[in-house]
DNA sequence: CAGGATCCACTTGGATACTG
DNA sequence: CAGTATCCAAGTGGATCCTG
């Protein structure tokens, strides 16, 4: 296999898509839409309170945004149930656990190389501000 | 294999890190860094001018942050000539390199699932408001 | 050519208060 | 509880001009 071939098999010099997967990390990588799926894989079905305490620090606002981004993706299941008082909750969907393998690789290439940014990143401050 | 130990093998309940791969997340898809390590991987080693009319519509000020901030993290390798006109060359690092697998990964869910996604988003929209 | 400087429009996200 | 509505601060990206 070539080098020019190893990420893509055809190619394209349309100037305005020069990274044929801008889209899927428009979807999959947007802020805050990681630790939501992390958090609702791992957990399970879970409530919206719930899932904002497991998250951290964000606001309803944001974070209903983020899941009505998910829920139209696809990737993210929302049940309401007409209750007094309201129970709504949400859960990963089938879509969305066919990510698993991606954030599986992408959890793997942090382990092994994210000490390896460190290390550029001082290497780089000490060398442009001493 | 448990669902639950699919992603992750220790499970950490601190709410502070509800998600171990956010730090990798804001290295490698910040915005316009997956087309410039794309380009660039596939391209070759290019001029700034080059890669910016390889990308398209990107500012010389954001494309300037962006490649500042590869190279601090060291996936991107800057060549400074002192000529006259001066000549910059960026091409990737090894380290840059070590992503094609996992961008590979991303290519692949693309191809798989992302007509899923259009569909899920017309059913989403034509359910809410019809 | 390869940017740095400056100004500005727009978008995001947070804080707060309120509703069904 | 599960949001929505409103206001507002901050960061971001674009446009323009300028330099070595």
């Amino acid at each position: 296999m070539s080098k020019q071939e190893s990420w893509t098999s055809a190619g394209s010099d349309d100037p305005r898509l020069a990274c044929p997967i801008t889209p899927v990390v428009d979807i999959v990588f947007s802020r805050w839409t990681t630790p939501i799926l992390w958090t609702l894989h791992r957990e399970g079905r879970m409530r919206f309170v719930e899932l904002q305490r497991h998250i951290g620090t964000v606001t309803p606002k944001v974070l209903t945004q983020r899941l009505r981004q998910l829920e139209r993706d696809g990737l993210v299941l929302r049940t309401y149930h007409p209750e007094v008082p309201p129970r709504v909750e949400y859960e990963i969907s089938e879509l969305g656990r066919s990510l698993a393998p991606l954030f599986a690789k992408l959890a793997e290439w942090s382990a092994d190389h994210l000490d390896s940014v460190e290390t550029a990143r001082l290497a780089y401050d000490g060398g442009t501000l001493p």
